[in-house]
RNA sequence: GGCGCAUUCGUCUAGGGGCCUAGGACACAGCCCUCUCAAGGCUGGUACACGGGUUCAAAUCCCGUAUGCGCUGCCA
């Protein structure tokens, strides 16, 4: 394997990361990574009028939370910056120079157009293999425009040219560039330059098979992070599209990967988004997640839901959401799953408790209520022997009384476990609670 | 329309002529476990797009057809 190999992501800041984008970004990373070579980024910000800082930081913040460092790129530096297309220029007009000497160009009302050479050109793609593409018919394939009447610069012109320019050995894009490398090919002959090997990943499509845009679902990269998606999750989940390890291997950490990702193993077919499967290795994920962390994101993704935890004592809520940890499969569901922690305005679910409160439980939660006003002490143990205690004195299972229980005090159905809960609540927030139940029925 | 690429369970995939009465995973259903929900364990159903070849033998090779996607821009 080669050491010089060098690759590029070169999005255009539209503002957000596609998840498509995000894919490509990871499988030139995991090229650059697997054979020690360079990972370029470069800002294809030639459109002046759409592009805005915010919308370049997007990306930034978006391969920085997926752990997709660059080698070179803004903030990063390198030989062969810089590395916004908005400053280059001058570079692109020497090409531009020396095409048109070259006889390559002519102009039509005002922009510039290349001359094709108007031949059968080959493309031998890593992934799809060598394939022909016939360009000498001017009805079919018209001669490519490179540069607007004002002065701008066309994807196709500034891209080649950067490449060379940067020497990208591989150049790992999206299928829908695949037909447009034929011509890309006939510019780097113009330019007398050697082409780069070209590999073209599958696309990533709607769960319905249809192209995913800005407003689908799954669709930026900044979604993931506000839902409280891992980064680790949302990465491994993005190679195994498109990517196998060819075993039955699917939770795998980026080192390994980085070992045996091999771009000829990537697939050619479309692949559609499943979001259920992002989740699930997600949940996977969470159970690996140290306290620590998942004490910090649990708080920042209560955070962004609006639950204020001012006025909780810091070891209240530490408790509190320890209880939480290895029971979500994402950070988003944690609002609804503790939210009875923090607001004393319990709602019931209307279904529960339409099962729950019923005539013969009001006397048995009342039992609950009792016995855990007497306990000597509101432990999980404590708690848990009491509710058993009532249980057995009433002749029922242990269930009958969970139920209506946890119903009365946090409201839901389902949550943490209800003896713990109970002990973060504390006796007195506890039997309050069950008495406002009582009312309920 | 032209050109290109693709086509294995609903989805992601394994498979590269005999090991395939097609394997794994997600999702789904049932059972077990259990303080709820998850998790975990077990079980179940569902796929080689279609039609022709080639071959003793095809999911695997070839050719058509269909369908999907991409390109066909003074978008990237």
């Amino acid at each position: 394997m080669q050491n010089n190999v060098r690759v590029r992501f070169a999005p255009s800041p539209t503002g957000y990361l596609h998840v498509g984008g995000a894919r490509t970004a990871l499988f030139n990373w995991l090229h650059a990574r697997h054979t020690g070579g360079t990972f370029v980024l470069r800002i294809e910000d030639t459109d002046k009028s759409r592009n805005t800082s915010e919308a370049v930081q997007v990306i930034f913040d978006s391969l920085q939370w997926l752990g997709l460092d660059w080698d070179e790129g803004p903030m990063k530096g390198g030989s062969a910056g810089p590395y916004f297309q908005s400053e280059r220029e001058a570079v692109y007009q020497s090409y531009f120079d020396r095409l048109k000497e070259g006889g390559h160009l002519f102009e039509d009302g005002g922009a510039w157009r290349f001359r094709s050479p108007r031949e059968v050109v080959v493309v031998d793609d890593e992934i799809c293999g060598k394939i022909e593409f016939d360009l000498r018919s001017p009805e079919t394939h018209p001669d490519m425009t490179i540069r607007r009447p004002d002065g701008s610069w066309i994807f196709h012109f500034v891209n080649v040219v950067d490449d060379i320019e940067m020497k990208i050995t591989n150049v790992i894009r999206g299928e829908d560039h695949l037909s447009n490398t034929a011509k890309h090919l006939e510019l780097f002959k113009a330019l007398g330059a050697e082409p780069p090997r070209y590999a073209h990943i599958p696309l990533i499509l709607n769960p319905d098979g249809t192209k995913m845009s800005k407003r689908d679902q799954g669709a930026s990269m900044t979604s993931y992070r506000e839902a409280g998606y891992l980064p680790e999750a949302v990465c491994n989940y993005l190679c195994l599209l498109g990517w196998s390890p060819k075993d039955d291997r699917e939770k795998m950490d980026m080192s390994e990967i980085v070992k045996r990702f091999e771009l000829a193993n990537v697939n050619r077919k479309n692949a559609a988004f499943d979001l259920d499967k992002c989740t699930w290795l997600n949940a996977e994920y969470m159970k690996d997640v140290s306290d620590e962390r998942f004490q910090e994101l649990a708080r920042a993704a209560l955070g962004r839901a609006g639950v204020k935890l001012d006025g909780y004592a810091p070891e209240y809520v530490t408790a509190a959401l320890a209880t939480c940890k290895g029971k979500l499969r994402v950070f988003h569901d944690l609002p609804a799953y503790a939210g009875f922690y923090f607001s004393d305005a319990i709602a019931y679910d209307p279904v529960a408790a339409e099962k729950q409160f019923t005539v013969e439980n009001r006397p048995r939660l009342a039992a609950v209520r009792s016995a855990f006003a007497a306990a000597s002490c509101f432990d999980a143990a404590a708690v848990e022997s009491a509710l058993k205690g009532v249980a057995a004195a009433m002749g029922v299972k242990v269930g009958v009384l969970v139920h209506p229980t946890r119903l009365a005090v946090t409201g839901a159905a389902s949550g943490p476990s209800l003896y713990h809960l109970l002990e973060v609540l504390g006796r007195e927030k506890v039997l309050e609670r069950i008495d406002r139940a009582l009312g309920a029925f």
